[in-house]
DNA sequence: AATGAATGAGCCTTCATTCAT
DNA sequence: GATGAATGAAGGCTCATTCAT
């Protein structure tokens, strides 16, 4: 968009690399060596370090932003077709990040490792998805159920689903391989916390009892 | 154990330390400096700072042993109340970290961004509380129910506990101060998942009904 | 003079900034900034930093040659007075540098640090001020007595004045807060070196006598 | 003295380098370079650069004070006498600058420049030089001149000395050179300024009057 | 068995300067 | 005439490590 060629070398370079190994492991060299500009380029363009790495975040965000955490459903599309939805655009984030999806990579250190330079771009990011998921559960709750119930439903899906990336490297640990390639996919997440959600709700049968899948 | 002051007093300090920072962030200087010993002390007793890392996880992990995730429970406790049992233990190990439990920061840090030479004692340590709940819910499930949908319950609940740990800086963003304080307190958040889950499994009316409670 | 706007804006931010710093710690940067000029100007119009120095000390020069060392006497003034008024200019030149004045701060410090480029400058100023207190002590001084003689005259007359200003900063460790507050200030310092100085020229009784001021 | 050998080389290189350039513009890099010691030695036995300043500093202050201000003389010796000692031995030190001499060189800068980290080592050196003074001159004044008096008498004393050293740039301006080298060694610039002063305080005839030396 | 001393690699940042426009 | 962009050199400092004792 801009004429400023180092300035976006120096952007494009520093997404992976800060994505990859935060923002302490990251080094000012490295990056600039990528960007094949000067090791000063950064201080220039960004003032810092710091600077560069706000920068980086900000960059980051809008073009994640197009992406929806919710299809456009033509209205009367019941509840659970909706959340099944909702649980399979979530877990494919979560769980498919492609070598060159570093600005999600780069979220998610942010939630678990939180950084004062960009606290209010990932509170932007983080309610608009609170908010499509709350639209879906307001649509099932009894009317007298307080917020707060509200809230920590939609907590329990969303920690359903993130648990599966926070743990990546844990449950291998209690699965064997046959059964991680087989019941560990995306799809077949999503259709597990969504069945096992929709029970909770009282939208399906308990998760218990063996079903016709 | 071994008669060695100093490289004890070593490996008591850096637990704490590399608890609270992680492998990169500790240096060895703060380490030795709160060990009172000398700033060689690290690589002569442990080679370094990595061969200290493994010893310190090692040295973690007996004591923790001992915790179990289960209390013992006279023969006929219903399942709904082991579970909440479960659910309070695990929840208040992963929201009341005392300074001094640091062994159990340490584990977690391992589960999230896992270091090769601590695999095994990771693995030891997490199969044994995803046993205790299986144990749980073995109990529920109809006989048929495969053991991978019997996996992807224990892991839907332990991912609802877990994210009140790991998405702690972003609940915030999204639930007011006031809703906090009184709702997710760890009890408060035990009831909850625990309710959730047993109305997954059947056990409870549909978390969208008023409660009494 | 010039139409060069930029040029004259660079030239009258690096006077100040020059005379509060010095030439090392003074940088390009502060002063293109504080001049709403490009960072490369400096090297533009000047050549170099060094350029700019020699640039800043030359304009500073013909402004200040405007305020003599002795305002006009009326023919028949004892030497006396205007000694003395010479002394008290001198001290509230050294002691009462107002922050715009830069450029005197600029000359006194080319005195303690002299830099090759502006040695005619400082010269030319230097002999306009020993000249006029030449005058007056050749007034006084008996036929006989040597130019070096009077020439060290003047230069213990200036030593005392000068001394006040280089040593600011440790005179206040051997004479306490009271004290300096009460005959520390320009005229009581005018008063005591003009008297002081009387004195050895056998102008005024000894100063260790004790007077009626 | 000690068996710490980098220690006292770094030591030993920093003194010329900060007394010759100052605190800022010495670098660690020289210092170490000339002590033939790593890069890293200064942060290691020093802390950082300011440590090393500061112990740099108190390093050459312990060998100063040895040389008193005034020698020992006999009850008796008349203050006349007692001051022109005073004055040589102030004057060689300021002016006999030998290369190896830089500790005095050191505190020069710390008087015009004054660094907060050895405030208080200045202050000591300040006081028993000044103390010494005032102690001669309080045999010559009437019982009634203040203290204030006194003081002023004294710097009155210290400063025409000071400038010959910190004009030192500047006086070769005004006097050419064949004067500058009969008249401007440190014995006869003592003697003038001894001369001068006593004249002031009544101990001699006016200096303006053809004397026979 | 243990340590004080010393090291080399690497960190981010700042500087005056140069280049292409 | 003037500038935004970019650069190379150098700055102080921190780190884990090694060496000699």
């Amino acid at each position: 968009m801009s004429s400023n060629h180092t300035r976006n070398r120096i952007l494009d370079a520093a997404g992976p690399i800060f994505a990859a190994k935060g923002f302490d492991a990251a080094t000012v060299r490295e990056i600039c060596h990528r960007a094949g500009a000067n090791l000063a380029g950064v201080n220039y363009h960004f003032g810092s370090k710091e600077g560069l790495y706000a920068a980086t975040v900000r960059h980051a965000h809008p073009s994640r932003l197009e992406q929806r955490f919710v299809p456009e459903f033509t209205p009367g599309t019941p509840p659970a077709e909706r959340l099944r939805a909702f649980v399979g655009i979530l877990l494919s984030r979560l769980l498919e990040l492609k070598t060159t999806d570093w600005q999600w990579r780069l979220l998610l250190r942010e939630i678990t490792d939180p950084t004062p330079m960009c606290r209010e771009m990932l509170q932007e990011h983080f309610r608009a998805g609170f908010g499509a998921l709350l639209g879906i559960i307001d649509e099932v709750v009894e009317p007298g159920v307080p917020p707060s119930r509200r809230h920590q439903i939609a907590l329990s899906i969303v920690g359903q689903c993130v648990y599966y990336r926070s743990a990546a490297s844990v449950i291998p640990m209690v699965v064997d391989e046959e059964e991680l390639s087989a019941h560990y996919h995306t799809e077949a997440l999503a259709d597990h916390v969504t069945r096992f959600s929709l029970a909770a709700l009282g939208l399906a049968p308990p998760i218990t009892t063996q079903d016709h899948r």
